[in-house]
DNA sequence: TTTTTGCCTCTGG
DNA sequence: CCAGAGGCAAAA
């Protein structure tokens, strides 16, 4: 394995893979972690001082490393800016200095959002990785397990419904299908370039006008997929969280879409462009406890 | 604009 | 056995 100069106060390997951004790595009882990025499979190690890694089949894959894990984002800069936004930020900064947003495959991410809705992380773990052992190409073999690619929109718009029932899909299974093929329709591909290009507002609303694609839905794939780094995800955890650090009464009411916009824009006025990236924090902040104590994430 | 309700299905109370 | 799970859409 190679060396990475990166310590773990600027990369948190195992915070940002368990934070709920991603749904398919897995942790050996060695500590090494297993993942693909789009077509390459991916070991690593993480140690204090910066981590070992790997990539399959073919070695040298930094590249894919650096963009995955966004390490062109100068962290310290973002902490001092959401900082001077709200001081109150400041502890769960200091606690999870490494925690990132992962710059996902934009495919991997918009399907495995749309399974997010009305489920457990561990069923969402466990559909997603079954999703890719039917229809994703297999990538290469660590330890005698298979790891496999996210599959492709064109491959899933021909997935039966039966066998997607079969992984927990239930009654998201006819939306996958459909949203597959509306994907394959313009080219997946270019699809999502053209969306990463947009606005992030224009890209939130145009997935948010799909059938089976709420607003929550639309700022996971925004932020985790497509770049978009103001997004923020609403949920009951960062509804709460606004609740305590604006203190009106937004986040008492009934969650509307009206509601829903003004929190996320009080986030994005108070901590800036990377305001998704400042909810995160103070969301993994937030659940951490919880989440040693279950040996599991939550979500996002 | 807001509130309510059903939805696949599994887990925890 | 029932409520809830980091929602969504339809209806009122």
């Amino acid at each position: 394995m190679e060396w990475a100069d990166v310590p773990a106060d600027r990369l948190d390997i195992p915070a940002c893979l368990a934070s709920g951004q991603c749904f398919r790595w897995r942790v050996s009882d060695e500590g090494e972690w297993r993942g693909v990025i789009g077509g390459t499979a991916v070991a690593l190690r993480p140690k204090a001082e910066g981590f070992w890694w790997r990539t399959l089949p073919e070695p040298g894959g930094w590249d894919v490393l650096a963009r995955y894990f966004a390490l062109d984002v100068d962290l310290p800069r973002l902490h001092a800016e959401w900082t001077a936004g709200d001081p109150r930020i400041a502890p769960a900064v200091s606690r999870h200095p490494g925690l990132r947003i992962l710059r996902q495959e934009p495919g991997e991410a918009f399907f495995s959002f749309l399974c997010a809705t009305n489920n457990t992380i561990q069923k969402i773990r466990h559909t997603i990785t079954r999703l890719a052992e039917r229809y994703g190409e297999p990538v290469a073999e660590v330890d005698g397990e298979t790891l496999f690619a996210f599959p492709t929109a064109e491959r899933l718009a021909e997935a039966e419904e039966a066998d997607l029932r079969g992984d927990l899909w239930g009654y998201r299974a006819p939306r996958l299908v459909a949203l597959a093929r509306h994907a394959a329709t313009e080219g997946e591909a270019a699809w999502f370039t053209r969306l990463r290009a947009l606005p992030y507002l224009e890209a939130r609303a145009e997935l948010a006008s799909l059938f089976g694609i709420g607003l929550k839905v639309a700022d996971c794939i925004c932020l985790f997929g497509l770049g978009h780094d103001q997004a923020v995800p609403v949920d009951t955890h960062v509804r709460r969280i606004a609740a305590r650090l604006f203190g009106d009464d937004l986040p008492a009411r009934t969650l509307t879409p009206t509601v829903y916009n003004a929190i996320g824009e009080r986030f994005r006025e108070t901590f800036g462009p990377y305001a998704g990236w400042a909810q995160q924090a103070l969301f993994f902040d937030e659940l951490a406890p919880a989440t040693a104590a279950n040996k599991a994430a939550t979500p996002r």
